[in-house]
DNA sequence: TCTCCCCATCGATAAACGTCGATGGAGGTG
DNA sequence: CACCTCCATCGACGTTTATCGATGGGGAGA
């Protein structure tokens, strides 16, 4: 309802100054998904981690982060569990190992995401 | 230290299969201030009023945001000055009623990632 | 086999966050 | 003036989140 009339001089029904019509609204399921990705990067361990990532040429083990983030083993662990939840990453053991990799197919909202990682 | 040797086959000191070199990591300012920026976006009401900031040719005022999100008032208010807070938004008062728009002088990291938003 | 290392999971704790109801101020309208 | 609307702030409550220490499984090596 009410047509508009913002420019606040001629024009009937709504002197108020306010309630214009508004686009409407994104579907729930998108909104949530755009939000689940941006909460993926809402903390700095994560994003430097996708940012080794993206400047790694080989997997990355669990090791190597935790060495460079003066963080627990389990905190590392935490994070990269959401980033990949998130669809940012795989694993794969290898031996004693875990190797954390940039997923090829990675879901688009995450890669125009990672794309604000330098 | 530890000058790597991943391919597994020769060079001495380390038979380990894991610590590559990593790059070295973003400043922490840099890491935090992404992060923050992304945290604005990690909510799926703050999603949806950018959306709508987007599609709107003119500010929009508390009261149309009120309206559309079937949340309270003092909640909507909160979600718009996390928005401002983090640079996406400006606000001005008009008579009884306050109007946000997107800032134009939007800090580049906010910019970049208002883009994700349809 | 026994032992050590790597790592995912669990439980707990403190902080941050989303939401609400109540309050109060600023600005129109009678 | 008194009254009403709009909105920012405050205090409270429940949920989520980041972090830690402890635990346990799986693989390598002695």
């Amino acid at each position: 309802m009410v047509t508009a009339a913002r420019a606040g001089s001629r024009s009937p029904g709504r002197i108020k100054g306010c309630c214009v019509p508004l686009a409407p609204l994104l579907p729930d399921a998108a909104a949530d998904e755009l939000a689940a990705v941006h909460r993926a990067l809402a903390d700095p361990t994560r994003v430097q981690m996708l940012h080794l990532l993206k400047a790694a040429s080989e997997p990355i083990c669990v090791c190597d982060f935790t060495a460079a983030f003066d963080l627990g083993q389990p905190t590392v662990s935490h994070h990269l569990a959401r980033l990949r939840d998130a669809g940012f990453v795989t694993s794969h053991k290898q031996g004693i190992w875990a190797f954390y990799r940039l997923r090829q197919d990675m879901p688009a909202g995450a890669r125009a995401a990672l794309a604000l990682v330098p």
